[in-house]
Order: structure tokens, then sequence, then C-alpha cells
DNA sequence: TAGATTGTTAATCGATTAACAATC
DNA sequence: TAGATTGTTAATCGATTAACAATC
């Protein structure tokens, strides 16, 4: 089990939930077990990696054999912390706001939504798929109340700042930040931001397909 | 200008919108001119790296002085192409195509988007913010009489690998998907994907959150 | 047992950082 | 000119890949 408190490189945290998402996937497909060569052709990794990646954590496989899917699925979902039953707030109830409630399975993540706030009167007091809405003048209240693991932020830019800060203040440990800014946060050494931002993924995607017309224009 | 056609690695390409965004603040607040240290303290970043980075496009500073923020930004939006005149269709005006479309600035990206597409007979027929909704049957005609850059993939992953297919095959260049599967596209070399997995991130936010609740309890 | 495949160390590769001459 | 700061090469660091003994 070997949980080295150690430092594992973010590169290796990132690729985890893509294995858990392919393991899932084999599961439900029957797979009973795979070996790192044939995860890695999956997912476009070799399988040296695989194993280095699988190492950090003490390797669950077995030689000779590979890896149990099942087994390796709920080792890498108990290492991303899914069984936790880590709880949430949503911040801004817009178009936004309103898709995660309504579509994004938080549950299977390992997250269950406790309440989400807006300061639109229009919204407050009614609820988003069985997810009350409150008032943000709520939000510190609620905060004391209850205990919030993560903020789901999804107001516009200009009062995320502000939203941010509450949350921090009001003793979240994490945020998952929808709105366009870096935020920089006060007194909150251990409050994880974990930036979304659509901008810098289109204008990626953006740069690499002017790359592919210019290679065909060049022939290179 | 020195547009060299050697590789850039996807490390720099993906800080590029983070530069884009922090420059269009700077311009923004009256920022004349920066130097790549305190650009760098700004973002989190060393002075050297953001020299290295823009070294690859041929540098736009100058020495002594540093870089004139208006220039800078507009050099790296070209080489993302945000003055392409790129084109884009959202396929599936659910909860998230819709919240898309009304909330996320494509023309700030530079993309127009052209219009919708759905199954859902009650949205056919509507525009959303202005953007026509189609039913998906007329998608393939509709790719071939426009010129469409990207696909926005907002559909359940179910129904989002046959969505995919049919635009890499109708000739778009790149597919920016948002439904949590690893699309797999037949004949299309040249056709880039670029994901947005919520979950992923989520969970990468999870695991964080336990690490430093852990490292609090060994107090190392 | 023989074959397969991991755990784990070593080698390689690439990205970041440091250094400094060039030059505004 | 002197001071500042870049462009650019070299050094360092970290991540990926290769290799192979351990072992199922």
């Amino acid at each position: 089990m070997k949980r080295t408190g150690s430092k594992v490189s973010i590169a290796v945290i990132r690729r985890l939930p893509r294995y858990y998402r392919h393991l899932s996937e084999l599961r439900q497909q029957g797979t009973v077990r795979i070996s790192s060569s044939a995860l890695g052709k999956a997912m476009g990794l070799t399988a040296s990696q695989i194993r280095q990646d699988l190492f950090c954590f003490g390797g669950f496989g077995q030689q000779g054999y590979g890896y149990n899917v099942e087994k390796l699925r709920e080792e890498i979902g108990e290492i991303l912390g899914i069984d936790r039953g880590h709880t949430a707030v949503v911040l801004g109830v817009g178009n936004l706001g309103h898709a995660l409630i309504q579509n994004f399975k938080f549950g299977n993540n390992g997250f269950n939504v406790e309440a989400a706030f807006d300061i639109n009167d229009e919204v407050i007091g009614t609820t988003v798929g069985n997810i009350p809405v409150y008032g943000v003048d709520e939000l510190d209240q609620f905060l004391r109340e209850h205990r919030v693991d993560i903020g789901v932020i999804t107001v516009p830019r200009s009062v995320a700042p502000v939203v941010a800060q509450q949350l921090a203040d009001g003793g979240v440990r994490g945020i998952w930040n929808f709105a366009n800014v870096e935020l920089k946060l006060e007194n909150a050494e251990d409050v994880v931001v974990e930036n979304v931002h659509f901008a810098d993924s289109l204008l990626t995607l953006s740069y690499m397909i002017c790359q592919t017309a210019d290679d065909k224009e060049t022939e290179e």
C-alpha cells in the first residue's frame, strides 16, 4: 500500500483520471485483466510509463499476469479520493452552473452537491435538479454550518475573485474555477485552485489547426 | 518573424493562451511595457522560461526595454491564429451547448459560430443567441456548403463518436470535445481533437485536496 | 517448468533554469 | 555612457523510455 508522502509529479497525477476512465470502460466491457502494454496501446502511452506511474504508488500488478481491471480501478479511485464523500457547492446558477448541476455526474467522481448560490432573485428559492438555490448573502452562514470541501465557480469573471475569497475564508479546501481569471487568494495557503479555462483550450486547438494547415502548404 | 516550421513543444503552446490572457489584462490596465521578470512574477513563471518560450517564435522584445504589451499580445494572437476568421458549429444544444453559445466569447478567440445542431424537435428551427439550430440530418449538407473549421461536441457521450466521425468526414480541421470519451477517428489524420474533460479536472482537484489534508496530519 | 509480465533501476531525452554577451 | 534587459547558448533538472532481474 506504501502511501508515500514523497511528491508524485503533477504529470503523473493528471494521468490518473484518464487511467480511471479507461479502466471503468474496460470493466464495463467485462475485461478482467490487462497488461501495461495493452493498456498503453489503448491510451497512447508506453507500457513503461504506465508501470512507472503505478510504481509511484506501490504498483498494483502481478508478474506474469498484468493488472486486475477491477482492483486497479478501485486503487486509483482511492488514490484520487473518490471514496471520501467530498461535498461541493456551486456558485452561480447561470447557463453553465445549470449545465454542470444537471448534466455533470458529480456523484461518479465522489462529490455530492449540497447547495447552489446566486444573486438573481428569480432563481433564489428554487431548486435545480434537486439542489436548492440560495442567495449569496447566505453563503457565509452555510459554510459555517456545513463541511464543504470545494466550491465550483461559474459566476461572471468580474465577481469571481470576491466569491473565491469568500469560499476560502469559509474554509473550503479547493476551488473548481470556470471563470476566465487567474484567482489570487489571500491567507489561503492550503486552498487548491483548479482552473478550467475554456479559452485556453480553444486557443490551443486554434493553434494546432493552423499548424496542420501550414504543414500542408510547405509539405514538410 | 522567423516562423520556424520546426516543432515547438506542446508545453510551450499551452502557455501561449495564458500569456495572451495576461497581456490582455495588462493592456486593459494601461500597461505599455513589461519585462520578462515582471511578467514572470505575475504569472508564476521564471523570466528565463518566458524568454525561452518567446524565443521559439523569434523573440519580440528589445534589450534594455522589455516587451511592448500591445505588440507582444498581437504577435501571440497571430501565432494562435486569432486573426484567421475561424468558423465553428456546435453539436448538441442541451444545457452545456446553450451555456457555451450564450456565455462563451467565441469572438474574443477568433471564432464565429455559424450554426448549431440537435436531434430534439423542440429546439430545431429556433435560434440560440442569434445562432440557428438545425437538425443533425442537415449537418452533412451544411458542411458541404460551408467552410467549417471546428466542431464543438456537447452531445451525450454515447453519440459523441458518431457525430465526431461525421464532422471529420465533412472536412472540419478540429474538434473541441466536451463529451467524456476519448474520440478515435477513422481516416482523419489531420483532424485535431482537443478534449475538455471536466471529470479529469475535478478528480485532479480531488486528489490535491486529499494531499493537503494528509500533509497536515503527518505534519511533514 | 516455460512464458509472460511486472517492479525497479539505469539510460536517454526533453524541458527548465542559469548565465552572459549583445544591444537598446 | 551606464543601466537594463533581451536573445541565445550551456548547464541542470526532471520525466520518459529502456532494460532486465524478480516472480507469478
